[in-house]
DNA sequence: CGGTATGGTTACAAATGCGTTACGATACCG
DNA sequence: CGGTATCGTAACGCATTTGTAACCATACCG
């Protein structure tokens, strides 16, 4: 199966023995691998060659995992690439911190060959599909989007947005899973450089939330950077 | 060749030499041919008949062609049947006037017998076409639109409206559910890009909509981008 | 535990969009 | 040639939308 051919992956662990196992699977599956041994390679890399997708270990020496991601996402250049992080750790904590900064999958030690390729593949093609730019509708967990008749609807029941909130949702269902910057939000939504207060962002996604309703937040917070539509769907 | 076997051409001329000439090409082709050499008679056979296709002389002893195709036009049971205009003038003036009145196509004499086959293969295929994509009805919730005689009914009742305001109510139902911004509708319904201010199709909107009356409007306004008929049906 | 940063929430003035009315221009008709 | 219908534009006012500031709640940090 030659899935997602030719994409590039990151490969950051500090332990050779599992680097070099991820390596091996990676490579086996017809993937491009590089690799990083240390938060700052792993940075420096990521910017320079911006792979498709970072493999991520929380453990690694000086600056952690969770440092490596955040920065990963306060930069443009980078903050759109999926992370799956490595933990041995298993709790449920460090999933949700894991989330919360920004990561789109986990994979716990030990794991299998086939749990690995298995969500390097969902999440490539995930980011791959993404382009639903032009589609009529965009259907994301309770929440659709119907760009013909220009309305929206939550569980079933049509929503009435302003015309700013119905492009700010527009845009987060499009890049969703994603964290978008509040500066990238304004860029996408507000069009070109308006000279507009970053918190004002801050503003419509809480309009947003309220009319859209619902009980778990459909648009999360990821403190220190910026929001993001959840994935559920696919 | 026998493209549209068996359709049944009214031909208004009322110089024998001219006339004898339709017939006998028309003929040849497998049409069934009715004659009427003047306007009252082409006015008559057309009630009786209702024939596919109409070819009118715009030079007629008494009431002329233009006063003919008008009238066909302003019947019910006439005004959807293709009119081919035939004259000797070529002038530009004349197609203009010809077409505004409602004629479908024009023939200048002298033509040759491929010329008018052509035509009036033309117009038939186009004619016979036509309901497959455009429906002779449309009908959304209280309203209903009859291509055929030019006609809205509200609620039963018939609504009286202004050429453009037909117009416009029929490009509305037509993408009934779909915005159309105010650009989207200048394009469909003032055809040419006219300079026409965008308000102005609030205006026409405004008057569509206390026509139609109602309590509910059925045409949605999507502040900021445009208006949309309610899709009621289906 | 305070203190600080970050995000949520509320309030409000300014800006914008739209419905409406009025009116002039033009075409059509008797 | 006056009368009528139709249409496009301008102007006014109301309602909604929206950006900002201010204040409150919560998370993070030592």
């Amino acid at each position: 199966m030659v899935t997602m051919a030719n994409a590039q992956i990151l490969v950051v662990d500090d332990e050779p023995d599992i680097l070099s196992v991820l390596v091996y699977h990676l490579s086996r599956e017809g993937y491009r691998v590089t690799t990083a041994v240390n938060g700052q390679g792993a940075l420096t890399t990521a910017d320079a060659d911006r792979p498709d997708l970072i493999i991520l270990d929380l453990m690694l020496p000086g600056m952690d995992g969770y440092e490596v991601l955040q920065r990963l996402r306060r930069a443009e250049r980078t903050n759109s690439i999926p992370v799956i992080l490595l933990t041995a750790r298993r709790e449920e904590e460090e999933r949700v911190k894991g989330f919360e900064v920004g990561a789109d999958d986990y994979i716990t030690k030990p794991f299998s060959a086939r749990e690995l390729t298995l969500r390097v593949e969902a999440l490539l093609r995930r980011a791959k599909a993404e382009p639903v730019s032009a589609s009529r509708r965009i259907s994301v967990g309770p929440v659709e989007l119907d760009r013909e008749g220009h309305r929206v609807f939550s569980e079933g029941s049509e929503v009435d947005l302003t015309p700013l909130e119905y492009r700010l949702l527009e845009v987060l269902l499009e890049r969703r899973g994603r964290v978008q910057s509040r500066r990238q939000l304004l860029q996408a939504v507000w069009d070109t450089n308006a000279s507009i207060e970053t918190r004002t962002v801050d503003m419509h996604v809480a309009r947003l939330r309220t009319k859209l309703g619902g009980a778990a937040p459909l648009i999360e917070t990821v403190r220190g950077i910026g929001y993001r539509f959840r994935a559920l769907d696919k």
